[in-house]
RNA sequence: UGGCGAGUGGCCUAACGGUAAGGCACCUGACUCUGGAUCAGGGGAUUGAAGGUUCGAAUCCUUCCUCGCCAGCCA
């Protein structure tokens, strides 16, 4: 994986050359960065984008980056969020250390600075209504109008805005408004609302406040109150620069940030909408926020996605300012990439097909030994027992093969991994004519898997000793939606797939495989990655597909299908 | 319609006036005790369009086109 570095010499993307450029000119040392989430759900695979590019910015050039929650509307905002989003970050695998900082830390200082621009004539009192205040706002193409209580004096706007705090008013009463220019072209700065007034409950100040500012008023001054040399976010946010600058601009505050903005993730066959997630959650479509098909830390987490695959992927994508859709198979490729080089493999029978070697002895049990990893000879090898009766997955055998297919056959000889050559010589079938047992022979020469003669067998199955086989269900997972864009024909809800997650119950695996802890993703050699999930018990195992290993035989197959 | 922003192979990204690079995806072939992995090779871009400046333009200028965002007391 080419991880950048942080050699500063080489050009990265468009911010990382600000940055540099920011050095090299002596405007600041090191840059300070901040993650912002709002506290009003869980973190997903975009917000990654956003982890990485902020604390991977603050460690390449020597920076720091703070963790901040922006919890200005306790309407939507929660402790539950705080505690899962400060999980997932870790996991993630960065540190913001002593920089842990809420919006809400500073609402004495935001309030000050409201009155500061109160006295200074840049900011009112309205009593207009919402929908007043949107009919005065006018449109994308008409001017705004200015509000009848927009010149009050000074003295009347002070008294109203600490009535406002203490409580005098009931919600949407007042507001309080920064007085800039109702007839400008961005309709940001149309004397956009400062402080309104919310009589709710704030996770952390509790009922201390019942006005609390907006996002445009708290996020560029907490930014300053922290020092933040470069604030980053994503485009929608271009049009409130000016904004951003303008509140800087006219209050005294301690250092001055800028504002930058790139695209947000957009990925196929996934949404990343905390509103749409948040009704998947809701509406019981999916198992919760950490559902694996979900597209949130804690689901990818869940699926057995590495964090460190995640990271990469960050990093294969880029960082830019045109608006794009990443195809879901980049961050397949990028979680491959690492389960290939880290997952031990293991043997799992999802479909078992019993196998019966008739020239074997009974009740002899061999133990053979398996490599864990090809890719990494330090993961050593196992011992996995062998007998007379096996099982096998389904898949791996047709009475009737067509040329393709490698597998086995009435007649054929095929490897048992690391195990013997077996050839199939009967299939049993039951009444209704599916096949039911398969009747081999193996040759006690290819103990291990080699022939001495040199023969060599053109598959190699996996395989499990029935005695020994351990009962588990196993979960299948796919593409959450069933289309690329999701929606796009008006209804989200439509294209949901309903194959997304299928559940298999009476799948076999290698013993031992209980003891894989949370966390740990492997691969079932042949089948794909797969990780323990969190309703998995010592009496009921529960193990995830986390993605399937490419597959060119199910390509051939598709293929012939459609030429069919 | 006003403002802001963006257009580079199917997708993502690079090229900073010097002749389009890399990754993903796709297709071959080699190798293989995972139809995995790996390796080798391949197809595919007149850089949204049209003009202009220049010896030379994806890069600079002009006009046009397309797409995204903004009319929350959400962020």
């Amino acid at each position: 994986m080419n991880v950048r570095s942080p050699a500063s010499s080489e050009r990265g993307d468009f911010i990382r050359e600000i940055v540099a450029a920011d050095i090299a000119s002596g405007r600041i040392s090191a840059p300070v960065t901040r993650f912002p989430p709002e506290p009003n759900g869980y973190l997903h695979i975009g917000h990654a984008k956003s982890i990485c590019l902020n604390f991977g910015l603050a460690q390449e050039f020597g920076g720091r980056c703070h963790l901040r929650f922006d919890d200005t509307n306790p309407a939507k905002e929660e402790q539950a969020y705080i505690d899962a989003i400060k999980a997932d970050v870790r996991w993630l695998g960065f540190d913001w250390g002593e920089h842990l900082y809420h919006a809400s830390d500073y609402f004495e200082q935001l309030y000050e600075w409201a009155l500061h621009l109160v006295r200074t004539g840049k900011a009112y009192v309205d009593d207009l209504s919402a929908d007043e205040i949107r009919a005065y706002r006018g449109t994308l193409t008409e001017p705004g109008r200015n509000s009848p209580w927009r010149d009050r004096s000074v003295e009347e706007n002070l008294d109203l805005f600490e009535r406002m705090r203490q409580g005098e008013f009931p919600n949407g009463a007042r507001v309080l408004r920064a007085k800039i220019d109702m007839a400008s072209p961005n309709i940001n700065l149309r004397d956009p609302v400062l402080y309104r007034i919310v009589h709710a409950s704030h996770p952390r100040t509790g009922d201390a406040w019942c006005i609390y500012p907006t996002y445009d008023f708290a996020h560029g001054q907490s930014d300053a109150i922290e020092g933040i040399t470069h604030s980053i976010c994503t485009l929608e946010f271009e049009i409130h620069r000016p904004l951003y600058d303008w509140l800087i601009e006219n209050l005294p505050v301690p250092s001055r940030p800028h504002q930058y903005e790139f695209a947000r993730l957009n990925l196929t066959y996934t949404v990343l909408s905390k509103r749409v997630l948040l009704r998947l959650v809701t509406e019981g479509r999916v198992r919760g926020w950490d559902d694996p098909r979900m597209p949130t830390i804690s689901g990818l987490r869940r699926r057995g996605f590495p964090a460190e695959g995640i990271r990469d992927f960050a990093t294969m994508i880029g960082v830019a300012k045109s608006d794009s859709v990443v195809e879901v198979e980049m961050l397949e490729h990028a979680v491959r990439d690492v389960l290939n080089r880290t997952a031990p493999r293991r043997f799992a029978v999802l479909d078992p097909l019993k196998v019966v070697i008739e020239n074997y002895p009974e009740g002899q049990i061999e133990e053979m030994e398996v490599v864990n990893n090809p890719e990494d000879p330090s993961a050593g090898t196992r011992r996995v027992p062998f007998s007379r009766e096996l099982w096998i997955e389904r898949d791996d055998f047709m009475e009737d093969p067509p040329p393709k297919f490698f597998r086995l056959a009435p007649g054929r000889e095929v490897r048992l991994r690391s195990a013997y050559l077996v050839t199939c010589r009967e299939a049993v079938k039951d009444a209704s004519g599916r096949v039911v047992e398969l009747r081999c022979t193996y040759d006690p020469a290819t103990r291990g898997g080699d022939a001495p003669d040199g023969r060599r067998p053109k598959a190699t199955l996996h395989w499990l000793s029935a005695g020994h086989a351990v009962p588990a269900e196993v979960r299948l997972y796919e593409h959450l939606f069933t289309r690329p864009d999701p929606g796009a024909d008006g209804d989200l809800f439509a294209d949901l797939n309903p194959a997304s997650e299928r559940v298999l119950q009476g799948c076999l695996l290698e013993p031992g495989l209980a003891d894989v802890p949370l966390g740990q993703t492997v691969q079932f050699e042949r089948l794909g990655y797969f990780a323990q999930d969190t309703d998995s018990t010592a009496d009921h195992l529960v193990f995830n597909r986390t993605l399937t290993l490419k597959d060119t035989w199910a390509k051939v197959q598709a293929q012939g299908r459609q030429g069919a």
